[in-house]
DNA sequence: GATGAATGAGCCTTCATTCAT
DNA sequence: AATGAATGAAGGCTCATTCAT
């Protein structure tokens, strides 16, 4: 059994060093063919001290879910204190979606959501993820309406735009790995996106 | 090895029924926590005999893959024979919406993704399939735009429409197993979802 | 998982391989050090296919425990249909207590009933197991005080002997381990034990 | 290496602190299934200092055995020097009896035996032991029958009657686990009981 | 075509033990 | 004296795949 009293600062340290190389190992092979031994050699430590560190395999990917949830939502705060937002979000598509576009990312994305659905610990985390993430995207969108004209329109109208904001980003994912030499059609793909955007985030 | 002389009617009809088996426990279980003893089982037939039919488990999920596409061709040439495209998929949204919140075919399809995207003979089938349906989505817009406009605007455009297009329908995919109780949000989507369309199928 | 479908003649011989190997086993190393692998080897089979065979090693030795409860069974009703049992008996003493002084045979018996404290499919296996052979010295006991006279006594009365010849029997198990050299103390012990069965056989 | 210079008082009551944990968790779990991580933790202290107590894991119930064992001695001093041994035996049968009915207790017995036949250090702990309890017992039975009437019985005799009562004893301890309900069983059994040490104490 | 017994590599996990501090 | 981080060997078990029949 597993401890669980205060994690020191050399155990949290170690924690990340699990995290980063679970995460590369995950990329390179996926979940399921990434093995413990692997993991434990790219983090250099052996296999029997992670589970000093972690519960169990499963308990590394949810907590590689947790940490990519709270790089997110940095991101997202950071890019609402900007303001102008609408301007800036139509300026950085090109960025946005080139970095949905790499492939090993998007692929341990999916697969995370994939295994969420037959893993109710880790459905646990994606969803608390995803509510908090989603919590966000209506804050940047009620700041982009502007306040005023955003207490006129319905919460459900905020909260559907939210979800479809959702859904085109983690669409741009997966089309990253569905098609082929997807980056390379992001000039075409920008306006179009552009036009989405401005569709969600503006009166 | 296994020879690929003619395949005889009955080896046809064999495969199929391996496929239903295979997709059943795929949609379960997951790819790789479904087993081939389970397939066969499902399939009513021996694990043994399931490879003089097919390479091997990956070879499987590649036959799926190729087999849901067909399907998909299907349903959008019949679609597209009805006319009235913008107004027929307005009406449709909700029932589309909802097809794609049937979170185990989700899973599946998400898995199959992140699978495709560490294994080239399965990438080459994904890729394959999406170059199809892109191009049936291209055709539905241009169609839905009226050929006459259509043809004034520049192939990236409707390029770009048709990639949206698939970043919107596989957005939904994956936001129904990120998002708890997806399902029941359908109303608050709806309409968003409407004037995206919009977007990308009229003028 | 392990379907339960009519074993097969072939599956039969090869479970009695299996658990030969793994009493040669067991005795040798004890149960918690047998290894799997060691029992494949022994039983000349791959490890993995024991488990075509059963469940998994815990239910292996609860099928040693059951095989051997037969094999006793057999051996009292054998005993009982020659009569003149208290004579009989008496006189096949020594090769009662010598047969008990298997030191390795006896380790067995002494780690099975401390694994059965634990594990509760076990103590089921072996708890049917002692009803069935307690009945059986019910029986016997009966038999020797001779049918009328056993009749007279209450049943708790006829009971207690047979808990008690089988404490008799275990005990001698236990000492056989406990006890260095108790193999050849058999001429110490026979007349005791001699007094001791009539205490328990006779009126 | 543990060098073993003279225990300092400390030492030994750490030593007393570590069997107490280890031999509750031995009554818990069973030997192989207690580890040192929760035995230390038990005991309050890192499994690292364990090591500076005892030799490894072996080590630690060879001391506990020892140590039961002085304490069973000491038990029947106790008892011998009230007098009346037969009376006091054949009272307190009852109570004896239902002692050896803790199953957890009855389980680290039979598990001790178990691996002494094939652990050679704890093989002579428990010879050693056993030795000692016999001596005892002969004791006990040369007491009960009064050293006169004691003195004309061949050495065997008084011998292999302390056998017997080891093996009655030990035979108890396997019946509590084996019998399911023998707790409940105590009533039927005692009054046999004390017929058969009336044959051991007795002339 | 078809079976299913059989293989064996490989996986996750546990745990006695060590050692730097 | 004492800690607890760290090791690494080993174990039970699964499963894609093969092959004799």
């Amino acid at each position: 059994m597993t401890l669980s009293t205060q994690p020191s600062d050399r155990a949290l340290a170690r924690r990340q060093q699990v995290l980063d190389a679970a995460a590369e190992c995950f990329r390179r092979r996926g979940f399921h063919a990434a093995s413990m031994a692997e993991i434990a050699k790219t983090a250099g430590m052996s296999p029997g001290h992670i589970y000093n560190l972690f519960e169990n395999k499963d308990d590394i990917i949810a907590a590689i879910v947790e940490r990519d949830c709270e790089e997110v939502l940095q991101r997202i705060a950071a890019f609402r204190q900007e303001g102008a937002l609408l301007q800036q979000m139509l300026g950085g598509i090109e960025q946005a979606i080139d970095d949905r576009s790499q492939v090993a990312d998007a692929a341990l994305q999916l697969e995370v959501m994939a295994e969420a659905s037959r893993n109710a610990k880790l459905a646990a985390v994606v969803h608390r993820t995803e509510a908090l993430v989603n919590e966000q995207a209506q804050a940047l969108i009620r700041q982009s309406l502007g306040e005023q004209a955003a207490s006129q329109l319905p919460p459900e109208e905020i909260e559907g735009r939210a979800l479809m904001l959702g859904a085109l980003f983690n669409g741009l994912t997966a089309m990253s790995v569905r098609h082929a030499g997807m980056a390379q059609r992001v000039p075409a793909i920008a306006p179009v996106m552009r036009r989405m955007l401005q569709v969600l985030l503006a009166p």
